[in-house]
DNA sequence: AAAAAAC
């Protein structure tokens, strides 16, 4: 057979294919049925080990393909392992997945349901905000996988919904952001009470000192697995900031979109309250948005991420809870409402876009006030991030915004009054009064400027406002039995 | 400083 030499890389590997694992043929089936036939590098890493049963601690990222890395070989081991003999249930959780964000864990979990959908195993989903009694039934009907929130795991163990004696390999996804949101007690309960004698896998985005910590704490020799930092795949991402005027930058978002005609933009905001009204700004301005964030009720959280997947929606304006994880592939372009607090986040945030070999862009628009975060920002990824000029961008002149809170709207003072934004306390937009007695509020009192504009200390590092935080995760790493 | 996650 002459097949035309096509150009390889000089030191690339043979070409591996899944058929090269061992994997039995209902998981084979399972994966042509999705046309896949080779595996991602990490998955090329990934499976063989596991199915070893070694410990692992893998540094990955979304869109590498990790989930397929950790449940195709565990669908295998507890296909070829059966469940131990002397189990009084019928189906007792023999794997368990955790991860940080419910809309993760049922990605995963339809990940899961579809590469065993050939196979006898029952997989299911747990995660809060949703209804008890559906997940309860299926649970004690028993599952051999279970994928879920902490949380709601813990309330249904306690619950006596599901037990957790049986399980023989824990799955730890997004660990580094499951140490962010403060899941360590829980996942400590968790792990309490699992059988002594299990596999366990690790997967983060970084290779963080805690991760480290928290990876020697309860993995067991493992080998650790590292795939290519996604510093590189924002060569694919062109990054563009604008700076702007603080109060102007939901109408430069409006224009963005409007000019580059962008029909699915993921708009990121650091807040919840920023997000939603982000969103509301853009739907009065006739663009088809929505808001995706915590204080949305789970209903709303798949709805709105559904109808974006589905094409319905243009812009799905999130807070970080969609930063990570989410499978929502190959966008022309993501927008920073807000520069993220974390560089690391920036990284997760514009790997919405430029990915499977795609190119995208990754606009941001920050003000003054966002300088540091900027050069936080460029000293991660190594790279300065070119400085764009908006074109045809007409700002509104101080115009009281249409789409303020209405307590807000009620204590906006009558008039524009004339006075500049930039001459505004710098708290006035980062949020309400607090809703105490004997408020004094600020526009009852001529301005003067918020305890002298603070004096930039320069020698103070960047990391010492998180230290408290840190020093309460390594206590309480260190009470972590090994 | 804020986000997420159990009721």
């Amino acid at each position: 057979m002459s097949e035309t030499p096509i150009t390889v890389e000089p030191d690339s590997a043979p070409t591996v294919r899944f058929a090269d694992f061992g994997l039995s043929p209902e998981i084979l089936r399972a994966l042509s049925d999705q046309g896949y036939v080779h595996p991602t590098p990490i998955q090329a890493e990934a499976i063989p080990v596991v199915l070893q049963g070694r410990d692992v601690m893998g540094a990955a990222q979304t869109g590498t393909g990790k989930t397929a890395g950790f449940s195709l070989p565990i669908i295998q081991l507890l296909l070829a392992h059966a469940s131990p003999s002397m189990s009084p249930a019928r189906h007792p959780v023999r794997a368990l997945i955790l991860t940080p964000t419910r809309e993760l864990a049922v990605q995963v979990a339809e990940n899961v349901k579809a590469y065993a959908r050939h196979t006898p195993l029952r997989s299911t989903v747990v995660f809060g905000g949703m209804d008890m009694k559906p997940q309860t039934v299926i649970l004690r009907n028993g599952v051999e996988i279970v994928i879920a929130t902490p949380g709601r795991l813990l309330d249904h163990v306690e619950q006596k919904n599901v037990s957790l004696g049986q399980v023989q390999i824990l799955v730890m996804d997004e660990a580094d952001r499951m140490l962010d949101m403060g899941f360590l007690p829980d996942l400590q309960r968790i792990i309490n009470m699992l059988p002594k004698q299990r596999q366990n896998l690790m997967f983060s985005a970084t290779f963080s000192t805690e991760i480290k910590k928290l990876a020697n704490s309860f993995l067991t020799n493992p080998v650790t697995i590292e795939v290519a930092r996604s510093n590189a795949t924002a060569d694919k991402v062109t990054q563009v900031v604008y700076k702007v005027d603080e109060d102007a930058k939901r109408d430069v978002v409006e224009h963005l979109i409007r000019q580059r005609n962008l029909k699915q933009v993921i708009v990121f905001s650091n807040t919840k309250i920023g997000a939603s009204r982000l969103a509301r700004h853009l739907e009065q301005a006739g663009i088809n948005a929505v808001a995706i964030h915590g204080d949305k009720t789970q209903q709303e959280r798949m709805a709105a991420l559904d109808s974006f997947k589905k094409g319905e929606i243009e812009v799905l304006v999130a807070t970080d809870v969609a930063a990570r994880g989410l499978d929502i592939t190959d966008l022309p372009c993501v927008i920073n409402f807000d520069l993220p607090y974390n560089a690391e986040d920036y990284v997760h945030r514009i790997g919405r876009t430029g990915r499977a070999g795609a190119s995208g862009d990754a606009l941001s628009v920050y003000s003054d006030k966002d300088e540091r975060l900027l050069a936080d920002i460029e000293k991660l990824i190594k790279q300065t991030v070119t400085r764009g000029t908006l074109e045809g961008f007409a700002p509104r002149s101080a115009r009281p915004s249409r789409d303020a809170a209405p307590e807000r709207r009620a204590r906006r003072e009558p008039e524009g009054a004339g006075r500049s934004s930039s001459e505004r306390p710098a708290g006035r937009s980062s949020g309400p009064m607090p809703r105490r007695e004997k408020v004094d509020p600020w526009f009852l009192k001529p301005y003067e400027p918020a305890a002298a504009p603070e004096p930039v200390k320069a020698a103070t590092p960047s990391s010492s406002s998180i230290k408290p935080a840190k020093q309460k995760l390594a206590a309480l790493l260190g009470g972590i039995p090994k």
